[in-house]
DNA sequence: CGTCCACGTCTAC
DNA sequence: TAGACCTGGACGG
């Protein structure tokens, strides 16, 4: 489930239904994953999330009721999705398959069943690594720093990264465009009006000084087209969805995600394969950088 | 049965 | 700028 809003969804459901839980011991790998193994073993710990563009943290605090002046240990774990990576929440003798990373609940009293944090990741694509940072070539988070994020576009224009480049392409940019992956690109471009393969340079100056957020009229709901301010609105309307695309922990109805997707993967708009040989969906004219030959 | 396609990086030539 | 890394669903014969 890996674009920025589901690595943000993963973050709150973290948050959310572990605030109660008490974890304990090892954390246990699969045999197959290639994934370091994390060594931790301490009595007692909690787990809190934590997520930037398309990386998400998680902190492990060891926990003490009675704190006796002894320092506590403390280490995070950063993760990336790769393309099937998500969370889930099991018990014991329900353990999803393909799920890599596991980490075990203490039980209070016997009424509650251990439960089992999941890494779950069919695809194997995704890795972590124990207390490492943010990736040192990635850019801010469209969705938490938007303000951030838009500084970090509008302040590097003159990069080599925007000039005679295809916008659908520089929007696939991690260093710029952390979080947003191939749906999201496809939906930003669609409500923007901008063909895909614009410059991104020429397409992006037109917006630099326009207001980091639109003018909310009282009457009328503003249409917006600045593409750097969809990066973060089209992200918060995912998030409203809660689930994002291919849900398993959001729980909701699971056609909301492809009910709200207007221009990704729908037959009546156009489709072409980018420079990297992804398919960018878009309507209208695919623009002038467009890649020639077959 | 087979081929193609998928929400993304990585690293090797 | 290719492959490599993976599983599995959709669809064709």
């Amino acid at each position: 489930m890996p674009e920025g809003p589901e690595l943000h969804i993963s973050s709150l459901f973290i948050n959310d239904s572990m605030k109660d839980l008490i974890f304990s011991g090892k954390i246990l790998k699969s045999e197959v994953s290639k994934n370091p193994v994390v060594e931790w073993d301490v009595p007692l710990y909690t787990i809190k999330a934590e997520s930037r563009g398309k990386e998400m943290k998680l902190w492990l605090e060891e926990y003490s009721p009675d704190k006796k002046g002894r320092q506590l240990e403390k280490i995070s774990i950063l993760f990336r999705f790769g393309m099937s990576g998500c969370f889930k929440l099991s018990t014991v003798d329900d353990i999803p398959k393909h799920s890599h990373l596991r980490f075990l609940t203490i039980t209070k009293d016997s009424e509650i069943p251990i439960q089992v944090l999941n890494f779950v990741d069919f695809r194997r694509f995704g890795r972590w690594e124990k207390n490492a940072d943010w990736g040192s070539d990635r850019g801010p988070c469209p969705i938490t720093d938007y303000e951030t994020f838009r500084k970090n576009i509008v302040n590097n224009l003159e990069d080599p990264a925007f000039k005679q480049k295809a916008i659908c392409e520089v929007l696939l940019n991690q260093k710029f465009f952390n979080g947003i992956g191939n749906y999201l690109r496809a939906e930003i471009l669609f409500r923007s009006k901008i063909a895909p393969f614009d410059e991104a340079y020429s397409v992006l100056c037109k917006w630099k000084d326009s207001a980091t957020y639109p003018i909310k009229s009282e009457k009328v709901l503003p249409i917006v087209k600045d593409p750097l301010y969809l990066c973060h609105a089209v992200c918060m309307e995912v998030l409203k969805l809660s689930g994002g695309y291919d849900v398993e922990n959001g729980l909701k109805d699971h056609g909301a995600f492809e009910n709200w997707l207007q221009c990704y993967q729908n037959p009546s708009m156009n489709n072409l394969q980018d420079r990297h040989k992804r398919r960018i969906w878009f309507e209208g004219e695919p623009g002038i950088l467009v890649p020639k030959g077959k």
